[in-house]
DNA sequence: AGCGATGTTCGCCG
DNA sequence: TCGGCGAACATCGC
C-alpha cells in the first residue's frame, strides 16, 4: 500500500490517535520486522510517549524524545488504534502499549517493511541518503537534484535518494500528466519541462493525499484506473502499454508520452 | 497453483 | 562513480 500519500495518512492517523499517551508495553510478535535489537526499542519506548511525528518520503518518525521511533510500511503495511480488550489486528508485528487502555498495532502482513530506533532525524537521513521529501520539497530542491543526475525518469522518480516518497503507480501517474516517456532523461528535460514536472509530483501526490492514498476510486482522466492490460489512454483513446524498468513495470500511453 | 506485488538493498556490469 | 539491471527478501491474493 504505501507510497507517500498513504504513509501520509498513517501519520495524520498516528496523530489524532497516539500522541502524548505514555507507553506502558511494547509487544513485539515478530522480530524480524526490528531492524534494531529488541531490549534496545524497549528500553527505547516503554514509559515514553510519542511527542509528535514527521514524515520523510515513505518513513514515519516518531519523537519519543530523546530519540525517534523509526517506522517503514514495505508493500503492505498498515496502522490500527484499538481497544486492548479486543484482539489484535491479523499480521501486527509489533503493539504499542498505551495507560489509556489502547493500542496501536503496527501491521505488515509481507515482512517487507522495517522498525527501528534512530538517534536524529538528520543522522537518519543521512545514513539512509535520501533525497528531499517530494511533497514538501521547493522548486530549487528539485531543479537542483534534477542537474545533479542523469537517469530515465521513471527510475529517477522512484530512486529514494533523488527525491523520496514516490513509488511505482504515484511515479506512472506523474510521468503520464506531465506527458513525459518512462526512458527519458531527466536531465534532457527543458527548464520548463521540469517545472512542469515539479509541480505534477506536488499535485498528484496532493490529490493522493486528499484520497488518503486510496486508489480505487480515481477519476477517469488519471492514469491510476487504466493500470491494466487493454485499457485506452483517457486523454487519446489509444492503447495504454506496459513496460518493464529495471525489475519493475511500468504503464504509460505510447502517444502522449513519445520518447 | 504459479506469478505478481504500492519496497529496499546489494552485487554485477558497462 | 554512477546508472541500469536482476535477484533476493517474505508471503498473501489473484
Amino acid at each position: 500500500m504505501p507510497e507517500l500519500p498513504e504513509v501520509e495518512t498513517f501519520k495524520r492517523y498516528l496523530d489524532k490517535t497516539s500522541l502524548k499517551q505514555v507507553i506502558k508495553e511494547i509487544r513485539v510478535t515478530d522480530n524480524r520486522i526490528l531492524n534494531t535489537e529488541e531490549k534496545r526499542l524497549i528500553k527505547a519506548l516503554v514509559g515514553k510517549r510519542f511527542e509528535s511525528s514527521i514524515r520523510h518520503g515513505k518513513y514515519l518518525l516518531v519523537d519519543i524524545s530523546p530519540q525517534f521511533l523509526v517506522m517503514h510500511f514495505g508493500m503492505s503495511g498498515d496502522l490500527e488504534y484499538y481497544n486492548n480488550k479486543d484482539e489484535p489486528p491479523k499480521f501486527s508485528k509489533v503493539i504499542f502499549q498505551f495507560n489509556n487502555g489502547f493500542n496501536l498495532a503496527y501491521i505488515s502482513i509481507r515482512m517487507f517493511g522495517k522498525v527501528s530506533i534512530v538517534n536524529s532525524i538528520e543522522e537518519f537521513i543521512e545514513n539512509k541518503k535520501l533525497g528531499p521529501d517530494a511533497y514538501k520539497m521547493s522548486f530549487e530542491e528539485f531543479h537542483e537534484a534534477v542537474q545533479r543526475r542523469s537517469a530515465i525518469a521513471k527510475n529517477a522518480l522512484l530512486n529514494q535518494s533523488f527525491i523520496a516518497g514516490v513509488g511505482n503507480i504515484y511515479s506512472d501517474e506523474i510521468l503520464f500528466r506531465t506527458k513525459i516517456h518512462p526512458k527519458t532523461n531527466i536531465n534532457s528535460l527543458s527548464d520548463n519541462k521540469v517545472k512542469e514536472l515539479y509541480d505534477n509530483i506536488i499535485e498528484v501526490l496532493e490529490f493522493g493525499i486528499r484520497k488518503k492514498g486510496d486508489l480505487s476510486s480515481y477519476p477517469n482522466e488519471f492514469l491510476i484506473p487504466h493500470r491494466k492490460k487493454e485499457e485506452k489512454c483517457p486523454i487519446c483513446n489509444s492503447e495504454i502499454t506496459r513496460i518493464e524498468i529495471s525489475g519493475r513495470h511500468g504503464f504509460f500511453c505510447p502517444s502522449c508520452q513519445k520518447e
